[in-house]
DNA sequence: AACGTTCGCTATAACGATTCAATAACCGAG
DNA sequence: CTCGGTTATTGAATCGTTATAGCGAACGTT
């Protein structure tokens, strides 16, 4: 493969040159810029970025690490970091740790490694030693969609305590005082934060809340958990149900219909995401919106201010707000309004 | 941040000797190795990737560039070359080119930059020149889910005729004549073969395939096209549907079904994919599906063998044979059976 | 005509690791 | 003891860039 020196000896100049043409090409006469291009082309030289690199001490890269890209939130909320990234002339290194701590750790190394100039990461589950340590040791990270315990890191979220409450405020309103909440594995922070907040209302407003807790956020999770449910007898039944995200939400929808549920007659739903199904439903979905692309913007911004002002920099934890998006699936039936 | 030369003289030791702990463990002696281990865990050594890859001349890395990281399908794809990738003690870089063949052309240039061993991509439209001059540079590139016009590269592709055609034949046998075809841009490679296989079987056994061409593959799409599709006359509207892919016929099943159309008695509907959402729908979706996993894994493999002897690798146009996965969704009707 | 000033280009020292030939240390055998 | 033969460690060359100091040539000013 050619490298810069051929180049220069093909175009008769020094590989000075050769590096101005590429890197500063004003700096460089007419002639010998064309000279220079018509050598790269033909050799076609393609620099070599590890060089680049370890002269210029860093790479023009940062890394996000998110559980799970199928996921519509975490792809947008890559959008939204990419483009701020691009702003910056800076591209996003995209790794999916799959939900597992092990593969998440690896990516994290590996990032440092290559010295990326800072990462974005949802945390699996939390923040780690080996995250503490390669924040130690000077690797701006900041927290996406994860609140940072510690102030020594930089997080941005949504409130998911104030999301999980709008949905039970709302279904509150709507009449139910007996309701479901379907999601897990609790420990998870953001199904245990929309548990918590919804529980604080229904039982401000004297209801019920049951607990479903499921597997995971899957539509076999859903499944399962809104069969079971279904074949309960009606006066037993909660008439609403929350469900940690659209996906459960969804699978929960079209389970209950098929065992003869009429939502939202029999039972009222509301989900979590606000993804692109949700509203294209075959009863549209009521659902908390989060500012997804607006998360990934913020957190690279905070990114990028550290990178560029680590003096002055202050830690901060952003909170972004939730929005409901109120649709068919918790609509007041007809006999009740 | 600490080189490897902080550590050595912090261990006493010569730079050499640190590397070879770091390579070699087992060729330096017990008791250096532990002097060095202690250094480096004192210091937070974290070597330099580029340093690396410059003395090796390569790193141990290959990319792959997907369109569309949401979509399950790719997500699957790059599971399967990612596990393979692992075996080989490489890692992969995921880019999502978003349909957008800039894009992908600047993450192919990065990715030649960075000297990965090799790239695995599923080209946007068709393979570009940019892409040959990479190829002809030597980069070993594999096409994913895009067949290889030219003979000079490896491709992994399913049959998405046969794939049509099987949708089409499972609809001629369950008695329907009158059948649409639901997807776009027909320009897109894989909805143009699934329509071509499908309209061969239909009119050879004497049915008409009506093509209803939507703009996209979303959910959207779906929506105005079933919308559409259900207020004609009864009379004149097919009674099966084959849509592009599980979206598509998802947004149908969803629309068809608010329109008072009933599935599969009203019309009958085929997806292609066979996402996880397909069988959890309220009427389980007939689809056809890929083995995508294998597509990935298939793909990474030629690559490595590309990779490791390129002298006596012969490129290879792998075509895997997709499979009819029958639901409720095209049962043949109570009153038909 | 001599003198600074630009301007365009060159030569070379980094950058941080790996590799490999050379050397040192050690050990048992003669 | 000394010698051959391992084994452990060292030191320097190397990878492909960029940055920078320096060097002529050309130019405008006095």
């Amino acid at each position: 493969m050619a490298r810069i020196e051929d180049v220069a000896v093909r175009a008769g100049v020094s590989v000075g040159t050769v590096s101005n043409v590429l890197n500063r090409p004003q700096a460089v006469s007419p002639a010998t810029r064309a000279k220079v291009q018509a050598a790269i082309a033909e050799l076609g030289y393609v620099p070599h970025a590890a060089a680049r690199a370890l002269v210029a001490g860093r790479t023009s890269t940062i890394g996000l690490v998110v559980p799970e890209v199928t996921n519509p939130f975490f792809a947008d909320l890559a959008r939204g970091a990419e483009d701020v990234a691009d702003e910056h002339d800076v591209t996003v290194m995209l790794y999916n740790s799959d939900k597992s701590a092990d593969r998440e750790l690896r990516y994290l190394g590996q990032l440092e490694t290559q010295r990326v100039q800072g990462i974005l990461v949802t945390p699996v589950r939390q923040v780690t030693g080996g995250m503490d340590a390669l924040v130690a040791r000077g690797t701006p990270v900041v927290l996406l969609d994860h609140p940072a315990g510690r102030r020594n890191i930089c997080s941005v979220t949504v409130d998911d305590h104030t999301g999980g409450a709008l949905a039970a405020t709302h279904l509150i309103e709507r009449g139910h005082r007996h309701i479901a909440f379907v999601g897990g594995p609790l420990t998870v922070v953001q199904v245990g934060a929309r548990l918590a907040g919804a529980r604080e209302v229904v039982e401000a407003a004297g209801g019920t809340l049951e607990v479903i807790e499921t597997r995971g956020l899957g539509v076999a999770a859903a499944r399962t958990a809104a069969t079971d449910f279904a074949r309960r007898p009606a006066a037993t039944r909660p008439t609403a149900m929350f469900c940690a995200n659209d996906i459960l939400a969804l699978g929960a929808l079209q389970t209950a219909t098929r065992e003869g549920l009429r939502v939202p007659d029999d039972l009222a739903i509301v989900g979590y995401d606000d993804i692109d199904f949700a509203a294209a439903a075959a009863v549209p979905l009521t659902s908390v919106r989060q500012p997804r692309h607006q998360l990934g913007r913020v957190a690279a911004q905070l990114l990028f201010e550290e990178i560029h002002e680590p003096a002055q920099h202050g830690h901060r934890q952003v909170v972004f707000q939730p929005e409901l998006i109120a649709r068919e699936s918790s609509r007041v039936p007809a006999h009740a309004g």
